[in-house]
DNA sequence: TTCTCTACTGTGAACGCTCACAGAAGCACG
DNA sequence: CGTGCTTCTGTGAGCGTTCACAGTAGAGAA
């Protein structure tokens, strides 16, 4: 009975293996795994076919042992993990960013920020360096954990505009006051004067930017501005039902409602039905994100859709580049007006 | 002007400097390190004073090069991506595993197999020993990825029972039979007995035993079987839908119906209305999953609850465990009822 | 005393890779 | 024929750790 190749794992092929195959030295495979500068075509093709016959793969531990760099992004979600893990949005930009790093071959790590004690576990992985650079999720302000990683100088890269911190963090956004003022534009094109709004947390960039946008187009237009149309929300689907029960009960003549998010679009819309107003004759309502609470809702919203798929992909690219060394950057990106049946 | 530091990253403290600074060797620094055996009092202190002052985290790259584990492990996700992504137990899971994983100070790589390209590469990064194992989460039988995982000796702990794969890989799943025995059992005790089923994909696991805990109970029950009674869905609300429709159809006798699934138990709920039949009080209606869906239905559904957070920690021990070279386990857990209004 | 055993500590050699450097070969130019 | 340049290749050192081994000190037994 020989050795099988059952059970325990074979020791893989090293660098000095494939040398010896493709019979040159370590420091022509190691040029020709990095770019293959300064090396003849006829060594490159040996080391290559070398590389495919002894199904050679890099030791990354031994190349980050030595470079420094680990070749691997965190992504980290800070604040409240609850609200973004039911939140769709949240997985298309995790699965967004995983592929657009995949396509880079840099692994994504996964960082949740929960208790106290993991914050300070995590932020002593990052800084360690065993990570080039993270990907932020984090809405709320003045994140403990995002500050300190920036005084260490960690590449970081935002989703959404990042509040407490200063501009040496990148981010990339939604244009959210252009979102905003698409929307109330195209309400107003459909001849609606009354328009109210129901919006997001205020102390969050998203939320204040939607408000302004709906101000300005008001103010452009010259509808005359009326605080009795304007209630605050926080995303959820309850704040929106109580939201336009308030603003129904200030402002009966509401013909048109501007709300910050799609989930509390669907809350706008079952105190609509409550009180007896009709989607869209009576009211037209608006939402924000384009999420399937969206289609889900009937009758189905008109809202504003956030590129989620571009955001990873430019927040990816953003960071890549940091972590090659250029400066932070701020990318704001086009949202678009999906219409439906509430509007 | 000194040197301030702004910008770039400090060099972080080795080893070496937490050896001098405690007045010992690396190597006492090192078992320190790994356990603390064979060290004295004095030196256990002095090392961890020398750690705490210098703010010293331990260069996993250099570890995992001498050693040959990565300290770290995957979390793949094989088939079809949307599904999971949309399905809020995924987010549940992903979390359970990512946080209790933290707790062992092990990072989570998570890894996303799309397209064949996505496939070939993860298998390679894995079977390069990036990773010290893999928790899965593949529905489908005969993924090619785990069967190589398996061949190559990767330990792998499967969410849910894999099919095609052998006995070599380990899993941790609901008891889905027991489950669907218990609230078929609950149905009967309600005094139904033309019991309708609209299943799930029947080449999962879980839609087979989901099917056969249905089928045993009425046997027991010495309730006639019926297949008029059992139709097929695919998870989805849409085939839920459709499923209570030809139920009705071929069964307008019907008094309830177990649906293996939340979502599409919520496409039975909208056929029913629609067909004019109250539930509870014309016919009850049972879910599986016990989702976020269960409570947003109306009426809000009796759903039998599937451990996720047990399941996610249960993956992890048991895959940590393999990996210190335990053998592969099966892992069953209990489920729960949970009775609401549709029942 | 001497020997053995245990508890502890230090040291060199690896792990697999990249990087800096030295050197070789070829070519052009004076 | 030397000199300089470019293109290519090999070599040794070292990244920060762990591990095996050798060695020391002190206690207890012969």
């Amino acid at each position: 009975m020989t050795m099988s190749n059952t059970g325990g794992r074979r020791k893989p092929p090293t660098i000095h293996d494939v040398a010896r195959e493709a019979g040159v030295s370590r420091g022509t495979v190691s040029r020709v795994l990095n770019g293959g500068h300064y090396v003849s075509p006829a060594a490159q093709e040996a080391v290559n076919a070398a590389i495919r016959r002894t199904g050679y793969v890099v030791n990354r531990h031994a190349r980050s042992l030595i470079t420094g760099r680990s070749d691997s992004v965190g992504f980290l979600l800070t604040e409240p993990q609850e609200r973004f893990f039911e939140d769709p949005n949240f997985n298309v930009l995790l699965r967004g960013c995983t592929q657009a790093l995949a396509a880079h071959d840099v692994p994504l790590l996964l960082m949740l920020a929960g208790t106290q004690d993991e914050r300070r576990r995590i932020t002593r992985y990052i800084t360690a360096g065993h990570v080039d650079g993270v990907l932020l999720v984090s809405s709320h302000s003045g994140d403990p954990v995002a500050e300190e990683l920036r005084e260490a100088g960690v590449p970081l890269v935002a989703c959404g505009k990042p509040i407490g911190l200063g501009s040496k963090v990148s981010y990339v956004a939604a244009d959210d006051r252009d979102g905003a003022r698409d929307m109330v534009t195209h309400l107003l094109s459909l001849g609606r004067r009354r328009i109210g709004m129901v919006t997001g947390p205020l102390d969050t960039p998203g939320g204040v930017e939607r408000l302004a946008g709906y101000r300005e187009v008001l103010a452009e237009a010259g509808v005359e501005a009326d605080d009795r149309l304007v209630v605050s929300g926080d995303y959820s689907r309850a704040s929106g039902e109580t939201g336009a029960e308030r603003l129904l009960d200030r402002a009966p003549d509401m013909d048109a409602v501007f709300v910050a998010s799609d989930l509390m679009a669907q809350g706008v819309l079952t105190a609509l039905r409550r009180a007896g107003r009709r989607v869209p004759e009576d009211v037209a309502v608006g939402g924000f994100d384009d999420s399937p609470a969206a289609t889900a809702a009937t009758p189905a919203l008109t809202t504003i859709r956030q590129p989620w798929d571009r955001i990873s992909s430019e927040m990816v690219r953003v960071l890549l580049a940091q972590i090659g060394g250029e400066d932070p950057a701020a990318v704001i990106l086009p949202t678009e007006l999906v219409r439906r049946e509430s509007t």
